[in-house]
DNA sequence: TGATAGTATATTGTATACAATCGACTGTCG
DNA sequence: CGACAGTCGATTGTATACAATATACTATCA
């Protein structure tokens, strides 16, 4: 992979999982210099990580991490919702016995995760079953976008991990039974299915990134 | 506006109108000279591009525009139908009165540039109401979405309007639905009756489409 | 003392220089 | 005659150098 891409997902790991929290600045020099590279694909990158909404480029004022809040997150998973279950549909019409192994796979590396308590490893198990979906649907373009919105969902799962660790549980069911349904090769309720399950997460998501927000107003 | 965004609105504009054809090679250096400008910003360009799909940048070999195709479009617009949904529901719960304005202004533009018979023109006003409709929604992640999406649904368009020039009364009539949608503050109406418009132009533009590609099997 | 102009510094935006790689051409050898 | 290695040109990827601008600090004046 390219340097560019290379290092734009470690910083996105990092403003995933917190390391880099909301708010922080990206100073070009500093990341260059803290790799050893030049600044040429640290602007590269961050202008990826701009793409994906997990940082604000304000001109000739760099760039910092964006801010998590309530009305984002309503942003978000109201483009989610739509998008996952159209990538769940297209999955079910399309299938194919390799992406059916594949989905399987990673459920169980869902439940795994989940049996070894680790967030971090079970948020990364999520996002692989995700992106296996979204590469079952064959579609490209969805795949494409759903890449530039999935990233700034997975800071508000993370998030939420931590203080509603039944979130997990749900969603491992709640993939079953999109996993069945895609198997069954049937659109509509795939598309229900992942509608269900994501709108469950965003209510509970919903509560939590309130929660925050009423502790630190001053965001 | 910065360079590079300036930039790629040209070579948008250029791609979208066909004065740059599907399959040319788009050279930094050329790019650079022809607008006696270095290839910093002509790079940071073509970025652009292809996070909006109408480039495709293969490492160490450059960047070609992408091809269209009945298969692309269908991608393409799964997507826009269910996002452009998304955002005639959401600007008809957030509708204000400044909003309501902009929306007559533009599909009375959208009118005339009919009457006037200017195809180039009735793409730009079509490309600027359904902007105004995206930024009704105010929801800034799926105006995001939509702007990577929007150009190559564009192409696509005006591939068709030349060749099937109701689909223009089309669009007026139904946009008309949908602005009155919105203006009632009906969400689900808008929404349908924005997915009943773009359903309609998908199977249109997918017989031009069709047609192409029978006469230019080489592509 | 407070406001303001001026300056200094930090950081981004743009230009240029250098390195690496890909594709095409060519010449040689089997 | 065909296959293949080597070289050359074109183009991208990365590094560095320079220019422009925003912010913070300081000194001066009302």
């Amino acid at each position: 992979m390219g340097l560019p891409q290379e290092l734009a997902r470690g910083l996105e790991d990092a403003i995933v999982f917190r390391d880099l929290a909301p708010g922080a600045r990206l100073v070009e020099e500093e990341i260059a210099t803290r790799f050893a590279i030049s600044r040429s694909p640290v602007r590269e990158a961050i202008r990826i990580l701009e793409a994906r909404g997990l940082v604000l480029r304000e001109p000739r004022r760099g760039s910092r991490v964006t801010e998590l809040s309530r009305n984002d997150l309503d942003e978000v998973y109201a483009c989610r919702i739509e998008l996952e279950g159209l990538a769940a549909a297209a999955a079910a019409g399309a299938r194919s016995p390799v992406d059916r192994e594949c989905l399987d796979e990673r459920i169980e590396w869902l439940a795994a995760a989940r049996e070894h308590g680790d967030d971090r490893e079970f948020l990364r198990a999520s996002m692989a079953l995700s992106r296996a979906i979204h590469e079952a649907s064959h579609n490209r373009t969805l795949i494409r976008l759903l890449s530039t919105l999935e990233p700034q969902a997975m800071r508000y799962r993370f998030l939420a991990y931590a203080r509603a660790a039944e979130l997990m549980d749900a969603s491992i069911e709640g993939n079953r039974a999109v996993a069945a349904a895609i198997h069954a090769g049937d659109g509509d309720i795939a598309s229900a299915a992942t509608k269900r399950m994501i709108g469950h997460a965003w209510s509970i998501i919903g509560l939590v990134v309130d929660d925050e927000e009423a502790v630190e107003p001053a965001a």
